[in-house]
DNA sequence: GAATGCAATGGAATGCCTTTCATGAAAATC
DNA sequence: GATTTTCATGAAAGGCATTCCATTGCATTC
């Protein structure tokens, strides 16, 4: 039967080094109770035949898929994608976890789901029979979802939930945003500021709640009032232009503001251009994620820097080696506050 | 044995349809020879259990994998990473081609693989070994490596080379650079420009000298004189400083400059800022791919935007349908351009 | 009415690797 | 020196879906 075979199977190798198949799977697998030079020779008929196994066959047996699946949202990824503004978090999320994951032999594969779908579990379900991952990492706002966790803890699959500080199951990784915000609120106190304005992020993002309380409490500690600076927003630019607005028309205006994330920030910095007020002078503005644009704007944007990449290596590396460590839980991967041009002591 | 298995298999769908394996086989493979009544019965089934098939065992059993690869080039996709500069290629190439793939229940992924490598063929060939894709989606430079063309025409393996023009095995799938920069020509020219400045792109692309031919046909085509006017790059920010120093140093200067890409455009924009040229007043700018920051800059970039997500798309549909028609060979999908606010009649 | 062709279905083999179990030999224990 | 462990290795049994081949039942054809 001429099927579609593996050029150079386990078969052949072991043939080669004159060994049984086993010994030949135990090297591959770095197995103990193999003799030195044994695992030598079969090592170099491996080298000598290019030998690789196929992940499938590795799969079928019952052990790894060498599969890491990464979960985003559908609605937000297009539209992301449609608007075509920058948003590089998907190349840091691919590189970062794709490096890391490369460096152990494991490979991703990215899935868009809707979120906003009754059947999430079921579609998440389908794609977990078809690929069965050894892992799954889920990206905001699946990673707040307890259908998904219900379901991957049911099938004792492990996974990471990215920009969560939520505890439950998983590995909870974020960029410890209550403190990035803080430290934001506090360079812009530092710089003589008193009225530090607020935009908050899409509220089904658990981190948009801790991007506002770090604000919320950096004021506290100053003994500044924060009451009426803090605005809804969604991520969007227009939500951003919208919470500008009514940030500005407040009186007094503030003298800052702080957007949840670039997209916003550009919003605010475009309403601060249309009513000629300057940046920094009359405005200073801060930025969350620091994506690329923000270092092309005018003035280019201080921002607080979102550690994606590094964040998204962690994550394979956690469920990878599947260290369930508590006690590190939930993960910090921390972000830092960027200095840029967009920040300036008030004028009074 | 308990080792990890699926928990619904195709035989638990033939049992509740009460046919046996194949017909179950033959129904999600939408063979022909199954009665209308009796594939209902097991859609039923199917659906009833919410079964899905392994890919590793549909893998396994000697056909498909539905396993798109796609090789990019490590340093280059590494080092724009690092460098953050907005280079959204990755997020177009992922989203274009994923969302396609999707549509034909196949997965993408990704391979990083080093160019200045004497062993390419060797790392590629380990990684086909292990993965067996459907298809390969070939990036620039790599499209045009004969070493790595060659070994999948041994190995009978379907892809497509991006951005390539050159024939040759395999599909070949490009934007019309020589059309898109003759377009960009032209459109200065419309404008009234005659000495028009062209910085090139990296010379191991072979679409650098598309971009280059096409600049110089429409200068031909118009009777104008090109000679000293076309410098090299190399796609990087700093060569493209270079060249645009080079090209203002000339006498007289080009009073308007087109870039192969756009870090390389954003160079010259930086250049044109510190000689205190005014832009597009003394100097019009277009560059190459439309990536997001050139809405970012001031003025926003006139560019020819590259459809790379339409062009993964294409690739796709091509290498999932493999429809060999050579007739359309090499593949076009056409970029446009995008004019913004860097160009304008030149001054006298 | 017998022979032929084709549609519809089932049976069995197969792919490549790991896991489980078994075996023989060497090392450790008494 | 005999028995129990431990180590090193091999044999065989899957896993899940497909491919190839065989079979049944029917509609054509002569």
């Amino acid at each position: 039967m001429a099927r579609r075979n593996q050029s150079v199977t386990i078969s052949h190798v072991a043939a080669d080094a004159g060994v049984s198949l086993q010994t030949v799977s135990r090297v591959i697998n770095n197995e103990p109770n193999v003799r030195p030079e044994m695992k030598a020779r079969v090592q170099a008929s491996i080298e000598k035949l290019h030998y690789v196994p196929s992940i499938a066959a590795q799969r079928m047996s019952g052990s790894r898929s060498y599969l890491i699946l990464v979960i985003n949202d559908r609605e937000r990824t297009i539209s992301e994608w449609r608007a075509r503004r920058g948003a590089d978090w998907v190349d840091q999320m691919l590189l970062g976890g794709m490096l890391t994951s490369a460096e152990h032999g494991y490979r991703m594969i990215f899935e868009l789901v809707d979120t906003h779908n009754d059947h999430v579990e079921r579609e998440l379900s389908g794609t977990i029979a078809a690929l069965q991952p050894d892992g799954i990492i889920l990206t905001p706002p699946h990673s707040e979802n307890p259908l998904i966790t219900k379901l991957l803890d049911e099938r004792k699959i492990p996974f990471a939930r990215i920009g969560s500080l939520s505890p439950g199951s998983g590995f909870a990784i974020h960029m410890g945003d209550a403190g990035s915000a803080a430290q934001a609120t506090q360079h812009l106190i530092g710089l003589g500021h008193k009225r530090i304005g607020f935009i908050a992020g899409a509220p089904d993002y658990n981190l948009s709640h801790w991007r506002v309380e770090g604000w919320r409490q950096a004021m506290a500690q100053a003994g500044l009032q924060d009451a009426g600076l803090c605005v809804p927003g969604d991520f969007s630019y227009e939500s951003g232009r919208e919470a500008a607005l009514a940030l500005l028309n407040l009186d007094p205006a503030p003298t800052a503001i702080i957007a949840s994330n670039d997209q916003m920030a550009l919003a605010t910095l475009d309403i601060a251009h249309e009513r000629n007020l300057a940046v920094p002078g009359d405005l200073s503005i801060i930025s969350f994620d620091n994506t690329p644009v923000v270092r092309f704007t005018t003035p280019q944007l201080t921002a607080v820097d979102q550690p994606i990449a590094a964040t998204f290596s962690k994550a394979v590396e956690l469920l990878i080696h599947q260290a369930t460590s508590p006690s590190e839980h939930p993960y910090l991967v921390p972000g830092s506050l960027v200095e840029r041009a967009s920040t300036a002591p008030p004028k009074f």
